[in-house]
DNA sequence: CTCACATCTGGAAACGTTTCCAAATCCTAC
DNA sequence: GTAGGATTTGGAAACGTTTCCAGATGTGAG
């Protein structure tokens, strides 16, 4: 209830000696005001230190100033990126970010939509990397909001994100072309990511670039962790340190793993690139400190980009439009021709 | 303007033949109401699908169920992990995050606090690793809200941190009691963090322990940088290669430092700890597989602390009361006896 | 059976904006 | 000077809740 010292738009109506409705106009921008109303206006607002209830407007406008942006959880350094990209770009517009971390699984998810994200707090949603269910998506569309996709493809949805099977067919080319043929994929799995069609598709660049340079895939080379640095480190090694031998180069489905990889290589004594090459996608902030050959998609950008393009759409502009990303071929120090070329 | 399909709590009342007053009590679960008629409330609102208006709600109320959490950046560890402790206690506490990002200067901070914090759009502010100046915490008291500090001391406000010298004087003195003498520190810089004053106190730490045990701080070991794993790694390089010698030890002021130091030590050829120890503080998920050393201060649960006291305070619990964390002490595998002891 | 008191309920006034509408004022061109 | 239009204004009705208040209804003791 009570509120703190609370000047509201009568009292500098009041005190402009004009209407509520035109300080409103003023200050909004919206409808004509007299350039002499609108100085005496901005001239009583900062006087009495007015601060408009962004609550009053949003309930009298429907406009809220607000978007929510749901991501599985915050502590990878791609969702991380992207967040600090969309808050950036936010910010600069005037808007308020809501963040909804969802966990990887679709039950929170369940309830971040239903508790969270229907009550007409928010003017619009970026889902990052969550493959929504039809059902999802008509709910969140239901509610006559704008939404972007990032990353993950959603149906109906205009989404923003890489052609990952082209750029996991891309990297694996790579290192073909450079003499491997023993080739390894660490990759997610659905046991750690239910969610997400983006180790499938980098999966499937991999078989791919492999069965087009006809060079075999062994089963036993594929491998399933999460995509965290810890979780690929110790698959990597159990993968290095195989009696049954072990391959030239690894392509990582993302840079995580891929740093994982090349400091379990160092562990066991082994030497990046010279005895192992190593590949992944991303353009994490650590691929310099790792020499990380990599496909850069400027995650950061990306967040920004996603943001922009919802903004457009509450402008009315444009039609949701979903847009393929080309990410950049980086390459640094930790691919080379295999060590004993054939 | 025109709403989705927006029944409102009206459609309830008329729909569960009771008042609007009633509806209200019935489903926020303040004031009486009778069993039967909570029961008609509850089916009426299920059945037509009932989304309260969180806007009118507060507009009504003054609760926003809505808490804004206000941090430098998202992209360093420690702050993806309050934050995402964060979010995970808000979510189970039905209460939106609404983030800002405000960057290592003042400059964009000013902006967040006025172009956002003020609009009487929040219940609460955890505020992460930002020194405050006086005049911004009264601004933001002003606005009659609790407000929590996490990490940075702030004037006047209830803070969760660890005591940054101690832990660091204790960090330092484990490298002593192993045997070192030539212990470097790297630690932040007013250059790069000029908001804060922890690198200030675990610097002073560093100097405590050293003069404690009557070891000479070597002035030229006592590096700057920010505190990223990229930003350590340059540094240790110069550090490690020094002509005139390099330390048996380095105390890094951050775990991202720390690994900084590992990586730039392995390049060199380095072993750690056979040549070099290294320690740490934070409890970075990466210890594990860097066999960091270091003084574990689960960021992530601090979040959820702050959170949570945060609420209590919304609950008009308890005091604001500060409170020191103990941070846990790690031994790994990057700390060791120096390589010739005397 | 009645009285005192607690519980439950509905009407209506907030909360602080935006925006529709109609009226008033200002231009411009003739 | 005036008609016609554009611009500027103010009144007042939304927006969808919560909560104050007073009245109605229930409960238990005597």
């Amino acid at each position: 209830m009570e509120t703190a010292v609370s000047v509201s738009i009568r009292d500098v109506a009041q005190s402009a000696g004009v209407s509520m409705a035109t300080v409103s106009r003023a200050l909004s921008g919206r409808g004509n005001v007299s350039e002499r109303s609108r100085q005496r206006v901005l001239d009583a607002a900062a006087e009495l230190g007015f601060v408009p209830s962004y609550n009053a407007a949003s309930l009298a406008s429907g406009r809220t100033r607000n978007i929510g942006v749901m991501l599985p959880t915050v502590q990878r350094w791609f969702f991380s990126s992207v967040l600090e990209g969309a808050s950036g770009a936010l910010l600069e517009a005037g808007y308020d970010l809501t963040l909804y971390t969802t966990g990887e699984g679709p039950g929170q998810r369940h309830s971040v939509l239903n508790d969270f994200l229907l009550r007409q707090r928010l003017d619009g949603v970026v889902a990052v990397s969550l493959e929504l269910s039809p059902e999802e998506v008509e709910q969140l569309l239901r509610v006559k909001r704008p939404l972007v996709g990032l990353g993950g493809p959603i149906q109906g949805v205009a989404t923003l994100h890489i052609d990952d099977v082209e750029t996991a067919r891309r990297a694996t080319q790579h290192l073909i072309n450079l003499g491997h043929r023993d080739i390894a994929h660490l990759s997610g799995s659905p046991e750690f990511e239910r969610d997400f069609a983006l180790p499938v598709s980098r999966r499937v660049g991999f078989e791919t670039a492999m069965s087009e340079a006809g060079v075999a895939v062994r089963p036993e080379w594929l491998m399933h962790t999460d995509f965290t640095v810890a979780g690929s480190h110790a698959v990597a090694k159990r993968l290095l340190a195989a009696p049954s031998g072990r391959p030239t180069a690894v392509f990582a489905a993302s840079d995580e793993m891929a740093i994982g990889v090349i400091t379990a290589a160092q562990e066991l004594g082994l030497r990046v690139p010279h005895d192992l090459s190593v590949i992944g996608i991303d353009g994490h902030e650590l691929g310099e400190v790792f020499g990380l050959t990599t496909f850069d998609q400027a995650p950061r950008r990306q967040g920004a980009d996603a943001v922009r393009m919802l903004l457009r759409q509450l402008d009315g502009d444009a039609a949701p439009q979903s847009a393929i990303l080309e990410p950049e071929f980086v390459v640094r120090r930790s691919t080379a021709t295999p060590p004993q070329p054939r």
